[in-house]
DNA sequence: TTGACATGCAACTCTATTGTTGCGTATTAT
DNA sequence: ATAATACGCAACAATAGAGTTGCATGTCAA
């Protein structure tokens, strides 16, 4: 779980978007995901981007996906995020 | 203070380095940092490329600098961090 | 004033990132 | 079985990011 990665991540706005989704709403699929960034974030972005940007979260643990018959459902997860900035805080 | 440049400077392992050797040594010329990155970090840099991640930290808010002569001075500003990751932790 | 020093600026690579398009695969409902 | 659905994969284009080189500018000491 390299912090490297983490703060790679979060660098895009997009992906910061997604964790917003996915915090408000634990599960979704990524359908739905995509759906909601449209609407009610007016993400003009097609499934295929999105994916890659799942991607990168999931490798960096922020989000972690199963696989449920044809569905992904993807999880949020706040662990790698707790702390990151702490060096720089006294 | 757009927390845009926030997370892009932080995204960069080499800038992350110049805040943690900010944060511990508050005042540094671009010189002086330079020279201590290469011989405790073992960072092989130019000072052109220094100067340009200098740059990008102080859009962000995180580093301000004050020419005094002919030295430049910087000087580690944590506030843009504090909090920004607060949105996804309960 | 002259030279050394610290920094600024601009042009140029090189690579990574972001996004798209097109097609393929697996699952589910009819 | 077949069609619709949800997703995966690979190739490609466009852009942004990081780094280098070369030269210019401003400051200070001798």
């Amino acid at each position: 779980m390299h912090k490297d990665l983490v703060f790679k991540a979060l660098a895009d706005p997009t992906r910061r978007l997604i964790l917003d989704e996915l915090c408000e709403r634990k599960e979704q699929t990524l359908y739905e995901l995509t759906a909601r960034l449209i609407m009610r974030h007016e993400v003009a972005i097609s499934r295929q981007a999105l994916a890659k940007h799942i991607d990168v979260l999931e490798n960096a643990g922020l989000v972690s996906s199963e696989k449920r018959g044809k569905y992904r459902m993807l999880v949020f997860n706040d662990e790698p995020i707790r702390g990151v900035t702490d060096r720089w805080l006294k």
